[in-house]
RNA sequence: CGGGGCGUGGCGCAGUCCGGUAGCGCACCUGCUUUGGGAGCAGGGGGUCGGAGGUUCGAAUCCUCUCGCCCCGACCA
């Protein structure tokens, strides 16, 4: 046995090359996901984890991913009526106890305060998880006629949810995100308005992230704690597994009422207002890898990346003078464009190990610039992702290569959603009508199971026992199959719904 | 919170069975030569072996207790 071992680990040591690929090179994705994943996010330098469990620290490489995210959606959020404020951080536990079904919900999650100032707190406070509470009870208090309606805000901000098992960016104690809250003066209004934002994020995901998800309605047992519906976006990540990357809410009077958020109407009544609330948060930063990247690393949508263009300039013989120059003169060329454009102009380091690097940072656009391109007045260049006719590298002439980057990076983008609806498409099974068929698939290829349902939350609980699938959500017309379900999956009932089955993150 | 695994320079690991005062690869630093897909040579720096206690002349190694992390399950964005 000993002899075993030490025989392997000579015959590792002995294998250079192997040692070079475990380090170099990720996990492939076919042989692990979520190590892949894992791997990648430290190795693009996203993130990386920090000492208190749960919790990670997000990276300049990362954090600029997020901010071009929040630049995108509160243009969106403004562009919809709303304005940012800022809710506090400590919420008092009773705000939160004041909703039944919304602390049933929170209550395992809870981080709670109960001691500050060196003495127990005779009220603890709990780190908001959500702040629906918190804004209602000041929506209570500024709003009094129908006047002051919709009040429509939206904040950025933390949040923390004690969570047991944790991933980088898609489960993490606490997180990043956006919380949208408004009051309205109907019904319909605020139903209206959940959708609208919906269907934000839903472009926000499509035209930004190329990472198109399908929408609808959430089940009773699937939706938000509180909310009297929920609509989601849930986006199909590579691995066939669903991910819930963005949530409406259709709150009703169930917040108003507990905190006394009323209005008086046109004709003198006084009336509970109708509420929303919604929000995406840095998970899409996890859907955004698990979308796009590939065993090389990261593959960013060019809307999204930090930088779009990388310049490597061939730095060789004695005088690099004339090569960087050059390279200045096409990234101010670029930026004049708007394109995010850097030079990687280190020395020591050759280029193919900057080639890698970049690559594995997702970058869209690698431009190589050297002696021999100056010379004939070209650039070359290299996708980061190739499709149908793409080569490896294109050598172009230098003025072509200005003319055509924004459309470059334009098609890029194109390319990449049309691929990620393509393979969302591909790996969705229509027309499921027994139970061992959708067993078969989750435990197989996995994906998304379109089927009849009854609204029998019996059948959730027979299939989430049998697969560890659960009901992403009943779609949206729009992606509803064209063959409408008559049986319901779980038995002899008829189906009322289509609905979509799927493992989730 | 149950089951499994792992804590040894920044990263990945060997050494633990059988105790003798810590090693390999990558990364890092210096110099020279290099640079169009992961450069070469030479020299160099860095580790109270997760922590505490114990056994021993002597502990990374044995014993006890602890802490942390990762993976798999139950709960969730």
């Amino acid at each position: 046995m000993n002899c075993l071992k030490k025989y392997r680990t000579l015959f590792w040591i002995l294998t250079p090359k192997n040692i070079m690929a475990k380090e170099k090179n990720l996990t492939p994705r076919s042989e692990d996901f979520s190590s892949w994943y894992n791997e990648l996010v430290l190795r693009s330098e996203l993130a990386d984890y920090s000492p208190v469990r749960g919790s990670m620290v997000i990276r300049p490489w990362g954090y600029t991913i997020w901010e071009n995210m929040q630049r995108a959606l509160d243009d969106m959020f403004k562009a919809t009526g709303h304005e940012n404020a800022y809710f506090p951080l400590l919420i008092p536990i009773s705000f939160i106890e004041k909703e039944k079904e919304h602390v049933e919900g929170f209550k395992p999650e809870l981080a709670i305060v109960t001691n500050a100032g060196g003495k127990e707190l005779e009220d603890p406070l709990a780190i908001r998880p959500t702040s629906e509470t918190i804004i209602m009870a000041m929506y209570a208090k500024w709003i009094q006629s129908y006047r002051d309606l919709p009040l429509l805000l939206n904040q950025w901000s933390n949040v923390v949810r004690w969570e047991l098992r944790t991933r980088p960016f898609l489960r993490t104690s606490e997180f990043l995100w956006q919380e949208g809250h408004t009051a309205h003066a109907s019904s319909g209004e605020a139903e209206e308005h959940t959708k609208l934002m919906l269907n934000v994020y839903r472009t926000f995901m499509e035209d930004w992230m190329a990472m198109p998800p399908v929408t609808g309605l959430k089940s009773d047992s699937e939706k938000f704690a509180g909310a009297v519906r929920s609509y989601s976006c849930e986006a199909m990540m590579q691995d066939n597994r669903a991910l819930q990357s963005g949530t409406s809410h259709f709150l009703g009077q169930n917040f108003s009422k507990q905190f006394q958020l009323t209005f008086q109407t046109e004709k003198g009544n006084e009336e509970y207002a109708w509420n929303t609330s919604w929000g995406v948060s840095t998970r899409l930063v996890g859907g955004l890898v698990m979308t796009h990247g590939d065993d090389q690393g990261l593959v960013l949508p060019p809307k999204l990346s930090p930088v779009q263009v990388v310049i490597v300039p061939i730095l060789k013989g004695e005088d690099h003078g004339p090569v960087l120059e050059k390279a200045d003169a096409i990234k101010d060329a670029l930026t004049a464009k708007g394109i995010r454009v850097k030079i990687d102009a280190r020395d020591f380091m050759s280029p193919g190990n900057k080639y890698y690097e970049w690559e594995r940072k997702g970058v869209p656009f690698r431009m190589e610039i050297g002696p021999k391109d100056m010379a004939t007045g070209q650039v070359v260049l290299a996708k980061r992702m190739l499709f149908g006719e793409d080569s490896r590298k294109e050598f172009v002439p230098e003025t072509e290569a200005l003319a055509t980057m924004e459309n470059r990076l334009d098609e890029f983008q194109a390319q990449l959603l049309e691929a990620a609806k393509r393979r969302r498409e591909d790996n969705s099974y229509r027309g499921i009508e027994n139970l061992d068929e959708l067993a078969e698939i989750i435990d197989t290829s996995g994906g998304y199971v379109f089927t009849g349902w009854s609204g029998d939350p019996a059948v959730e609980d027979i299939i989430k026992e049998k697969t560890k699938a659960t009901l992403r959500c009943i779609p949206e017309e729009e992606f509803q199959s064209e063959k409408t379900p008559t049986r319901c999956i779980g038995g002899e009932k008829d189906s009322t719904m289509e609905v979509v089955w799927a493992r989730a993150y």
